[in-house]
RNA sequence: UGGCCAAUAGUUCAGUUGGUAGAACGCCAGAUUUUGAUUCUGGAGGUCGAAGGUUCGAUCCCUUCUUGGCCAACCA
């Protein structure tokens, strides 16, 4: 391993010191434990680094599990989702596991916990107890059944895993301390009874422990070593351990340890958030390339092996942190820039017609299909007297400093030849609807025999020759750079123009891509062609843009 | 109001037996360029949240304060 880009944090450290106190004999195993009740997005992303990275570094395992404790929210192809996410971001887990696998097990040690009077029976609503819980600086409330005896309570807790109760008529609480500073620790409910249909068990249960009860024993049940989540699991961490204490477990207990999650601007990283987006449809689901969802940005065209890099790069701390997007889009666009072919796009066509240019002659001219890899080799692109370039690409009236294509003006079209404007076509609104120029013909190939130079090179495609393509383009999709920041609704700041949809004109190579391609449109930025129609792009990422800084800082002064 | 966690360039992070600060991205400038891209070179940018204390010496250790985050679901 090359120590120059291994990561270093506080995680690391810690395993290390562990390995060389021979806690855990020096083994190391973590595991990735979502709950099935939405599709994963980049948050998770930093969290599957983070756990299947430190196996792998350290010579462990690290297992997948679902934490499927609430048969409410979860089903079946969530859990085939995340599997398939999980498999693209470059993770293969050591073993798939379910916290349902576990019920009976963790059922048995409820009733030993019962046994040793730590656990009750309680027989109050919801509502009752939470006022019981008392304040950050008012003492909690015993429950009136806390004092019941241990037959009693056993017998109780039988019946409800037995059905003699509705939904919501008992819980089994946690006999804890109900002045506890930490208010995980004031006698948590560690049983519900759910008469829902879980998507594993079916009915076979209609007790279902909380993810208080399930978790840390689930990471018992499989060896985990180091139990790592995120910063707001802080305050369970005396619970997580309380719960390891008074079971008897064979070896050393994991041990937990929080990290801040994964924050980027412009973006929600909430689960319960995206999926209300995907609900009331402002994106089209959870697959959108709008959405910070892995399926998402898989749609869209952002490798995995960049997303792996970001997340090496940003390292893993206890502070609270919001990246911004652009970052994650620079690692995007280097790794795109080596791997992506190549090709010419014309988003909002204009027409060119070259006057001096044979009548019904068609030429081919060669093109390189990626400067930073010449094993890509090169393609013949069609070229003729008609042609579409960028509707930017040309100005009657040029601001400062702009170098394109102008009336009285020579541009080199790409792999193509020298253009001079001299008229324009318009309509009734006197918006140019057609340039005309002239070639030289000794230019073909890009280079002026004279040695003379051009300031521009622009992209074109022939009209003769030209496929139709439709393109997505794609803004943030909060216009808040912290969506949600201070009370507000996140979805309040939601861009109802994050995606903008144009027709394009693209040479022929563009009709040849398979789905999930990623190809480079010359100076305009890196499309993703869609998995489902190939007609169809979706913009990754731009390129870097420096004529339009330019004209940010004009507008600005 | 209580507890816990955090605070270093614009942003995110390094900075470990305590010796007055580095990287990446971004920004600016130059070179190269058949992508205003890429690549290369250089530059600007920090009273290390504040105030005390320990020490010859503190970004680092201690105290207090300030600011931000999390915690009072039968969610995870």
């Amino acid at each position: 391993m090359n120590d120059e880009h291994t990561p270093t944090d506080f995680i690391r450290e810690m395993i290390h010191a562990d390995n060389e106190s021979e806690k855990y004999g020096g083994r190391v195993q973590t595991r990735f434990p979502p709950e099935p009740n939405g599709y994963l997005h980049i948050g998770h992303a930093k969290s599957i680094c983070l756990n299947f990275g430190l196996a792998e570094e350290f010579g462990g395992v690290c297992n997948l599990r679902f934490d499927d404790t609430n048969p409410v929210t979860e089903d079946q192809n969530f859990v085939d989702g995340i599997i398939e996410d999980i498999q693209w971001l470059g993770f293969e887990p050591n073993d798939i596991r379910y916290a349902s696998d576990y019920f009976e097990q963790l059922y048995q040690w409820a009733e030993s916990l019962i046994e040793q009077d730590l656990a009750y029976v309680d027989d109050q609503d919801a509502e009752t107890i939470s006022e019981q819980r008392g304040g950050f600086t008012t003492p909690g409330v015993n429950s009136p059944f806390r004092d019941r005896t241990v037959d009693e309570n056993l017998a109780l807790f039988r019946g409800m895993r037995a059905g003699e109760y509705a939904d919501g008529e008992k819980v089994l609480r946690a006999k804890i301390d109900m002045n506890h500073e930490n208010m995980q620790m004031r006698d948590p409910v560690l049983y519900r009874i759910r008469r829902e249909h879980h998507f594993r068990t079916g009915t076979d249960w209609i007790i279902f422990p909380t993810y208080d009860w399930a978790h840390g024993q689930g990471d018992a049940i499989e060896e985990v070593t180091h139990s790592i989540c995120t910063l707001e699991f802080d305050s369970h961490r005396p619970l997580y351990d309380w719960c390891l204490a008074n079971l008897d477990l064979p070896r050393d207990t994991p041990e937990q340890t929080e990290f801040a999650r994964l924050n980027l601007t412009h973006t929600v990283t909430s689960k319960r958030k995206l999926k209300s987006l995907v609900e009331d449809g402002s994106v089209d689901g959870w697959d959108d390339p709008r959405m910070p969802t892995l399926r998402g940005m898989r749609r869209r065209g952002y490798p995995a092996e960049a997303i792996r890099t970001f997340m090496d790069h940003i390292g893993v701390a206890k502070s609270n942190s919001t990246h911004d997007i652009e970052l994650l889009e620079s690692f995007i666009r280097t790794h795109l820039n080596k791997t992506a072919l190549r090709r010419m796009g014309v988003l909002r066509p204009l027409k060119v017609v070259i006057t001096n240019w044979p009548e019904g002659h068609s030429d081919m001219r060669e093109a390189i299909n990626n400067p930073e890899d010449e094993t890509a080799g090169t393609r013949q692109v069609p070229f003729s007297g008609e042609l579409w370039i960028e509707q930017d690409d040309f100005a009657l009236d040029p601001p400062p400093k702009y170098y394109r294509l102008t009336i009285g003006r020579e541009v080199r079209l790409r792999a193509g030849y020298f253009i001079t404007a001299n008229d324009v076509v318009t309509d009734d609104d006197g918006n140019v609807v057609e340039v005309h120029c002239t070639y030289d013909p000794e230019t073909a190939g890009g280079q002026a025999p004279d040695g003379r130079k051009v300031k521009a090179t622009i992209h074109w495609v022939s009209a003769a020759t030209a496929v139709d393509a439709t393109v997505h383009l794609y803004d943030r999709l909060f216009t808040d750079s912290h969506p949600g920041s201070g009370d507000t609704d996140p979805l309040s700041s939601l861009n109802p123009n994050a995606r903008e949809t144009v027709h394009a004109k693209v040479e022929p190579a563009l009709g040849e891509v398979s789905g999930g391609d990623v190809v480079q449109f010359e100076r305009l930025g890196y499309f993703a062609v869609d998995p489902d129609d190939t007609s169809v792009f979706h913009r990754t990422v731009g390129l870097r843009d420096e004529w339009a800084n330019i004209q940010k800082r004009r507008k600005n002064s």
